[in-house]
DNA sequence: CTTTATTTCGAGAACGTTACCGGTAACGTT
DNA sequence: AACGTTACCGGTAACGTTCTCGAAATAAAG
């Protein structure tokens, strides 16, 4: 912040009339006569006369800003969804203010803290894989500050909320399956804790359950850490007898390293192995197959939160939604 | 903003102290007696007290947010460099506020304007596509407002610029082709008038001179859209006689196309023509065969220069310095 | 017991703006 | 001539802090 800012009391000198009614003249008020406006308007021109953002915070109790949390920003998912954010913000003139979480919840909390004493005046929130305490949430909405929830929400906490039908993108890609032909389809989940691993779960379970086909629990491998894991679980998985002839991955990444270690064993895909991922990931149209993906709507789910955020902060009503957006099936080379 | 917030006059009220007793017993002063600071403390912690930022900022003239333009938030290297930024910002106590430039510069403008109208203590940014022009970054200057650019930087303009050293990346990626016994390489650049492409070529040249040998016009191709015009610019190297033993490419995407068109052909990589990159994305990783690629630190690149932005800030001077930092080859089996 | 130093505190201005309340012309109406 | 409208404008209090200055209370020194 400046100190040789131009103020209303410099143009009010100036113009030796008083700072009322150079404010009115700015906000173009209706009590003003039209030749000291524009007379106002023409030396804050020429003065290149800035209005103190800070100070009409201050009075008018309002920021314009908006606190992001984001587990991790590298990560094409999230870093579509901010797009997304920034985007609508900027065309309802708020700013973002962005805190990475970095997956823990000590720097989520203390982000939210920050953000939350930097005046913001709404929150947009995606928890970090170790949160599922509701209260420190409920003291924020004590205070008035509306907050909506995207991507990673926890459902105990009741409040507007973004996320992708991950249960009918998993139930596609396995009908998807099914219906190549597929019988024995595993599945590399993550942590049964978290809300990803539960639906993309879930949907897996309900496409075998409508399709008739018998649920086996040696098809079903957690990969604790993800794609870090991935390579334990698919050698599991292809030591069940009888063979598996299609596996359904938990994310892209994951699937990858199955494809890698399914060439590196000669076995073909999608001949012998059928792979699908999860993410839509940038990697997956490069791979040797290409993979066949669940694209998730990143940058529509940041559009979407941010409007809803916006929308309860100017009418301050919070009705406690749940939209749910539509993954797309994207067909590639490994299920062919 | 809350309208029922505690402030420093609820404390003094209750206590029966001066609001000026309170703000020094908050903000540990010299003095003041123990007894009565204590008692402030305790009874801010009860009543949950947190005072306002805004209106500290008012006073203070410092707003603690810095500004961030990044051109394009999705893009691998981007995001690493605002997860560097955050870090060091968060660590200093500073909040950084974040816009896209969309790779446009009326959006790259406004941007700026809207950051600065925030009363941000400094500005962090890579220009977009488009800029080549100075004056609106002379203006924020001459409001005292410190500018640090990172990656995409103006040259014309003064002031403290982060880069990697591309010269020496792009020279060390075409040296390491040399030694494998490369004698005709290839180099798909960009746009002539973006300085990734002048540096990089430069280093492909500067590697080529310094290892005797010459320089062929014809292996030299503009992708003008980068990755979205490679396979074009692939194929006009592989019809040039006589034939290429290596392609250095501007990015890793486009490597990425050049890969799958030498496969499609029948060409192997990295016997008949070795390939190299430049960027180390996550796909290079995990296309086939992997490629060789030239690792810029993004991450160093978003901590350093937002710890110069700081520096600036808090010691109010303006070294005007250039950092460079240097790139990491990453040999993979594309040119092994 | 006065004088001086030290500690501790309060009053009030300031930061730049908005918003409320009232005042003064000028004009028209009765 | 007295009154009511209207249009325009100024004074001033807020918003929640920090900061300077001086005053009171206490302690130390003579």
């Amino acid at each position: 912040m400046r100190s040789d800012q131009v103020t209303i009391k410099d143009l009010a000198r100036l113009l030796n009339i008083s700072i009322s009614t150079v404010s009115r003249a700015l906000r173009n008020a209706s009590d003003i006569n039209r030749e000291t406006k524009e007379a106002v308007l023409k030396l804050a021109e020429e003065l290149n006369y800035e209005p103190n953002f800070i100070a009409q915070s201050l009075v008018k109790k309002q920021t314009k800003m908006i606190g992001v949390i984001v587990p991790a920003i590298h990560s094409n998912y999230f870093s579509q969804a901010l797009a997304g954010m920034t985007d609508v913000a900027s065309e309802f003139n708020y700013h973002v203010m962005f805190c990475q979480s970095n997956e823990t919840l000590a720097q989520e909390i203390s982000s939210i803290k920050k953000l939350v004493a930097s005046n913001v005046e709404g929150l947009l929130v995606s928890v970090s894989k170790e949160s599922s305490d509701i209260c420190e949430f409920e003291k924020i909405r004590q205070k008035g500050i509306p907050i909506v929830m995207y991507d990673r929400i926890l459902n105990g906490f009741s409040c507007s909320k973004v996320i992708v039908d991950e249960y009918e993108g998993a139930y596609n890609a396995v009908k998807h399956l099914i219906r190549k032909g597929c019988k024995r389809i595993a599945h590399i989940t993550g942590p049964t804790d978290l809300s990803v691993s539960v639906n993309r779960m879930n949907g897996y379970l309900g496409a075998l359950k409508d399709h008739n086909l018998p649920i086996d629990p040696d098809l079903i491998v957690i990969a604790k850490a993800f794609e870090e894991n991935a390579l334990m679980a698919v050698k599991k998985i292809m030591s069940v007898k009888p063979a598996v002839d299609a596996i359904f991955c938990i994310n892209d990444l994951s699937a990858v390293i199955v494809l890698k270690y399914l060439k590196s064993k000669g076995i073909k895909v999608p001949e012998d192995v059928r792979v699908v991922g999860f993410n839509d990931d940038p990697v997956s149209g490069y791979v040797e197959p290409s993979l066949t993906t669940v694209m998730q709507p990143g940058y529509e789910v940041g559009k979407l939160a941010m409007g809803i955020l916006i929308d309860e902060i100017q009418n301050k009503n919070f009705p406690c939604q749940t939209f749910r957006l539509r993954t797309k099936l994207v067909i590639r080379n490994s299920s062919k």
